[in-house]
This record gives C-alpha cells, structure tokens and sequence, in this order.
DNA sequence: TTGACATTTCGTCATTTGGCGAATTATAAT
DNA sequence: ATTATAATTCGCCAAATGACGAAATGTCAA
C-alpha cells in the first residue's frame, strides 16, 4: 500500500499534476519548469523530488543541468498505469493547454536566454 | 482540473484508500467502515464526505442507516477510471487482505452486534 | 412523547504540507 | 583560482489535513 500511498500523494497536488502534463512533451530541465511555474527554484525542486520519490518521474543530468521526464518501462506497472490514468485525466484541462503553449515558448527561447550558458558552448 | 484533483486528493490517503477497498466487496453502513478501521464515528464520517465529493463513492439512506458503495455507471469517466486503477493497485495489498478478512466477519456479526435494531425487526 | 441510536457537523489540537529565501553542492566559464 | 550558474538542501512560516469528543440532526422503538 506504501507505493500506491506514495502515488496517489505525489498526484495529490495541482502544481505536481501540471509538471506530470509538462513532462509529457518530453523531458525538461528544471530551469524550464521553474519558468514555467513560476515558483521558486527551491519550491520546484521539492516538486520534482516528491514526483521522482514515487516513481512516477525519472531524472538525468546532463553537466550542469539535470532533466526529467516521466518514467516509462522500468517502472513499477502502478506507477505506469497511474501516469496513464493522470495523463488522459488533464488532457484537454483548460490550465493544462495554456501551460503546454507557455512551455512551447519557454522550450524555443530556453537555449537563448533562460541557460545562456548552453548556447555559448 | 479541479475534478481531477478532488479525486487524486480523496486517494491520498491511506484510511481513504482502505474504505475504497472495503467497499470493493460491495456497500456498507457507516457502524460497517467504523468497525473495520476502528476510528471515530466523526472522522470516518468526514472521510465517506471526502470520497463522495470527489464522486468516488455514492450513499443511500435507508431509514436509519446510511450506505456507501463504490459510484458505477453515471459517474464520470474520470472517477470511473480512477477507481479501476485504485482498485488494481491495492489488489493483494497485505493490509488490504486484512481488511477484507475483518471485514467477513463484521458483516456476519453486524446484523446482531452492530446495528442491534435492525434484527429486531 | 420520551428515549435510544446512526450519522453528521462543529470546534479544537497536533501534524503535515507547500511556499519562500539563505546556504550548500556541483559544474562550467573566465 | 576565482566567479558564475543550476540545482538541491535546510530552516522557517502560514495554511491545510486528520484525528478526536461534544453537540446537533434525523429516525426508530418503547
């Protein structure tokens, strides 16, 4: 029951529910849902960490940035199933689609200005 | 997303998750639910509200006694399929086979023990 | 009608949660 | 080496949550 507990908190939260409908067009860095939420850098962090703690997220750093994105195989089959349950539940939310066309933005000008650093390599 | 989020929030707990098993095996009274977890009439009253708003689960008044169940055709889809997934995930859960087990014998007794009134008619 | 019972509502309390900024860690640029 | 950047951890605070008992509500029994 502990899995499934740790599941259905880390859904349990409406800023965690847009990051899982974010991360369904492919990974992010943090910086990018930062900016997307508009929330403290911190506050995200904790976000990510609860989602990543219940398996329904996975990360991978790449140098100084660290990605997520939602765990696919190799995850448990309640985690799995869960992601697909909470997916087709927000598709369509109007919150939802106003998010996806901020990060649509938020992905073009990333490179540029919000991880300067990545474009001056 | 507000319905999706009453529902993640009435599964994220784990006495809320227990009576969502419990009603699996068909409805039961209130005295039923407070028999099985063993808590105040006050509390788990506040936990069927919770699961009822979230449309997780229906009640019925019969005369003195209120019943719960699990909501079926008529709900939305989303709690509908919220449901099946909680379901699922809590199958063969250890707790929740204890519970079941519990719950066999209260429903045997119920009649004469718990709801006293009700044999007497 | 009076009393008993099932359930809900209300008020209270301790714990948990979500937010932030400051400090820390790790990595890259100068 | 020093500085800057991305992310995390920590400590704090306000708000939400889950528990209880007392009181209220509605229904049946005597």
């Amino acid at each position: 029951m502990d899995e499934t507990l740790l599941i259905t908190k880390a859904l349990s939260d409406r800023t965690r529910l847009r990051i899982i409908a974010a991360l369904s067009g492919g990974e992010l860095c943090v910086c990018q849902v930062v900016e997307l939420l508009k929330l403290a850098p911190s506050t995200v962090s904790k976000h990510l960490h609860i989602l990543s703690g219940s398996g329904l997220i996975r990360s991978r750093k790449d140098t100084r940035w660290v990605y997520y994105r939602l765990s696919g195989k190799g995850s448990s089959k309640k985690a799995q199933d869960a992601l697909k349950w909470a997916r087709a539940a927000l598709s369509g939310d109007k919150s939802i689609i106003e998010d996806s066309k901020a990060l649509k933005k938020i992905t073009r000008v990333s490179k540029e200005a919000l991880c300067r650093a990545q474009i001056k390599r």
